[in-house]
DNA sequence: ATGAAAGCGCTAACAC
DNA sequence: GTGTTAGCGCTTTCAT
């Protein structure tokens, strides 16, 4: 047998062309049952598989689509990737991780990849479009971040309102100094988690001193780091909230070196519900955003957007998020 | 413009044939220096990027390979992915993530890619291969765990010698009572870690019941599971030797749930050193695998593989691990 | 229902 | 140094 039996393999023994192998192959109805069975049963026991490069060349689809973060170092996409990959399989689609590492060069050569065949489609996770520009009409969709005014497709949740409950719940068990670590500013992810602690703040009359907002950077060196500012404030929080777990980590971790008890004399809410955060010590108080769900309806969303469909991108698809009471959040000592 | 300029479309503006053109962008000698750069500035201008699919196809080289875990899910693989992707990036190979979820199906599926042209090599990390066999000689690399007898070339760290040296800090200490929790057998790295811990216990004199010795499955709750089998027994261990640091901490918060303390009460060493055990309560004390280096050498490997060099698969490539001492354990009780 | 043939965009002989 | 040409393996008209 031939290294890699092609088409024209099975078509030679089978007795028929390479047009009605193809066919056959394909499932359409202009092949008799019988021959189709044959060419089936050929196909089979030659352990044929048709060879992609030449099928995407033809039909101009690579039924692969391109998934896109800013670091697969971090486990919050896993799930993300894996509401994307069961629903890409299921459409026939393999799908490409794409990592930028913030860099430039690389955001804008993923996109090329939607111009050079590589892929269908892409879900961008990295809250930027490349400086380069005319990015508008390509099947894009945004998940988890937002991007103003590019006129592309968002599946998000509501990170004002999430930030908001979170806050809320200091308040509703008796904290009055809570202090806020953000991530990177000016991103507009943050900036929704800030706003949203800011306006639970308003709503119940409290004050937020300037020193009671630190910018961190989504990592956990950075959650402690922030935390030791706030710590060596004249009149430091009973209460943080956090704008992610990996910084919640961080700072609960750095309490315990400072020798401040959690919750006992410090509050700590996180948001992203980390899978580990349930078996944090102590079991981290967080929202939890619904990943997988995330990947799913960004996905079918991109299907549709391949399959032609016109797509409404002036409204934003809202997935709800949770609150997560756990263990690291207490009423402040008296 | 074309809606996507192809080759011809620039040999019709610079007025050479499309064969030029081709030489041109693949800095082959065979054009005058003039007439490269004229076809150059041409390309950028129209923004040119070539047909992956038409050059694969003509090529029978896709550039990209296949990194194939059993669980995207988990954080572990995600260093040696970075390593991997930055060695292949640097080579022009693009990186296409594969999930098995332990199926046989998609195991196979992985494989298959292989042959259909989808990628030119792979590195496996399944420990396993697929049922069907046939897959000797095949462009595969075998990092993390290990598949005997199959021919294939293999990057790991010394599992046994390295659970060994976890233990013994253990008993250095003053352990004697020493439980394990090991991954799931008979996989050959569980197997190893366990033997490594056999070992220790051995040289050290010490009886192992067989009760001390339970099995898990690499996952949180899992560990937690064990640990509430480990002390149900008449004489519960005073430390514990966990495969990998997932269920580590698993076994740490259920202790913590049934009032031991960690490590006042009973140690934990675990294994992998996930970026998050050092921010762990208590720090977890783990053995720590040089997960991007490991990523980096089996990319490293498989270019040689695909440069078509002969690799010698006898002896496996065996990179060092590290013990990281830290707050989870301390000598017992007297 | 089946076959012949064109061609997707590219590279690599082979000519000159 | 450059052009001509023949495919890579597949799908899809257009005939029959």
């Amino acid at each position: 047998m031939r290294e890699r039996p092609k088409i024209k393999d099975i078509a030679e023994r089978a007795g028929v062309s390479v047009a009605t192998v193809s066919r056959a192959l394909s499932d359409s109805a202009l092949v008799t049952a019988e021959t189709r069975q044959r060419i089936l049963d050929l196909a089979r026991e030659l352990n044929y598989r048709p060879n992609v490069s030449a099928r995407s060349l033809r039909t101009r689809r690579s039924m692969s689509v391109l998934l896109v973060v800013r670091d697969v170092g971090n486990p919050f996409y896993l799930d993300i990737l894996k509401g994307v990959e069961a629903t890409a399989r299921e459409a026939g689609y393999s799908v490409l991780m794409g990592n930028t590492e913030s860099d430039p060069a690389r955001e804008t050569e993923y996109f090329n990849m939607l111009r050079d065949g590589h892929a269908d489609g892409m879900i961008l996770m990295t809250g930027k479009l490349p400086p380069a520009g005319g990015w508008s009409h390509l099947p894009v969709v945004v998940a988890l971040e937002m991007i103003e005014g590019a006129g592309l497709p968002h599946v998000q949740v509501d990170n004002i309102g999430a930030a908001r409950e979170a806050v809320e719940h200091l308040i509703s068990i008796g904290h009055r100094r809570i202090a806020h670590i953000s991530g990177p500013l000016p991103e507009l992810m943050s900036l929704h988690r800030r706003e949203g602690y800011r306006e639970a703040m308003r709503n119940a009359g409290l004050d937020v001193p300037e020193s009671y907002e630190v910018r961190g950077n989504y990592l956990l060196e950075s959650g402690q780091e922030c935390c030791r500012k706030l710590f060596t404030l004249p009149e430091p929080p009973t209460a943080l909230f956090v704008a992610n777990d990996e910084m919640a980590y961080g700072a609960a971790y750095e309490l315990r070196r400072m020798g401040h008890d959690v919750p006992g004399d410090v509050s700590v809410v996180g948001f992203d519900d980390l899978y580990l955060s349930k078996a944090f010590y102590p079991p981290l108080t967080t929202v939890s955003q619904p990943r997988a769900e995330i990947g799913h309806v960004a996905m079918e969303l991109l299907l549709k957007i391949l399959s032609g469909a016109e797509i409404d991108c002036d409204e934003p698809i809202i997935l709800p998020t949770v609150l997560h009471i756990r263990g690291s959040t207490a009423p402040p000592r008296q």
